[in-house]
DNA sequence: GTTGAAACCGGTTGTCT
DNA sequence: AGACAACCGGTTTCAAC
């Protein structure tokens, strides 16, 4: 079923912070804590929470630098796409992968501590995949946003 | 101050499921509540657990699109960029913007319902911004991994 | 860093409207 | 579906080791 907009409510206030009391988000909405309870383990039940996580800062954890990269496959076999992705999935520098379209195949966001970190990476395990045949890679200056939250009301 | 190879196991946890009870993490790592519940406080404190969100299913929610997209600015200006900034930064469709080397000068990924919602939003607010001189878009076919987690042990 | 105890507070459940 | 109240479990703080 899909959520209305009390339960939008919400997922707005748990997607900034997921620590909130029920009896805070209740306060929020107007509501009691008995609907905003039922609401949430329904919106967790369904799958539409996925799960709840921690965000770390990555400067004070030494992981300075954040790479884009457009990977293109050598030949685009099934095979290929099946051994790259799963190879990538096991790679902790890699935060984020997808297939797009285009005039390559991969579009990669790696965060790793520094230009060094990301030389080894980049020569060690991604170019060392067999399937790939080419690497354009961005790196990060500055960022500008970064958020986990999707709108949904 | 660095967070010692306990700490780093405890930030581990916390980032795959923020919702693990002290008790939980102490077991897994073979203490007891006390150290992991002061551990956890400094690590907050000092800023390295920067926040805890829910995660949404963004197909769920009807938005099932994401977009990355490059975009070049029209005069490399100080005030193009702050204006650019500045307008992205509301744009609750865009999750992630990062100034990036290479030639192009941004990097943003870009979450929407659909094709049409993506087309409305390029129109209407990305190219509509009097900076932006160039837009390339590269359409997510399939989502191989997506992970807030950063690697820290 | 460990154990144990106590106070507190939020999550949880049942009942009533 | 929402409000109220009672219970339970985890968090938090403290003491002593």
């Amino acid at each position: 079923m899909q959520p209305d907009l009390t339960d939008r409510k919400i997922l707005e206030l748990l997607q900034q912070n997921a620590q909130m009391t029920i009896k805070e988000i209740a306060a929020h909405i107007n509501l009691s804590v008995t609907p905003v309870h039922e609401r949430i383990r329904k919106l967790e039940k369904e799958g539409i929470i996925d799960k709840y996580v921690g965000l770390l800062n990555r400067r004070k954890l030494g992981k300075a630098l954040i790479v884009y990269c457009n990977v293109t496959l050598d030949k685009q076999r099934k095979e290929s796409f099946e051994d790259f992705n799963e190879a990538i999935v096991k790679m902790n520098e890699v935060l984020e992968c997808s297939i797009v379209s285009g005039n390559f195949d991969y579009m990669l966001k790696i965060v790793v501590e520094d230009a060094e970190a990301y030389n080894q990476f980049y020569q060690h395990k991604l170019s060392a995949l067999k399937s790939v045949l080419h690497i354009s890679s961005y790196f990060v200056i500055s960022e500008i946003k970064y958020t986990t939250a999707i709108s949904v009301v």
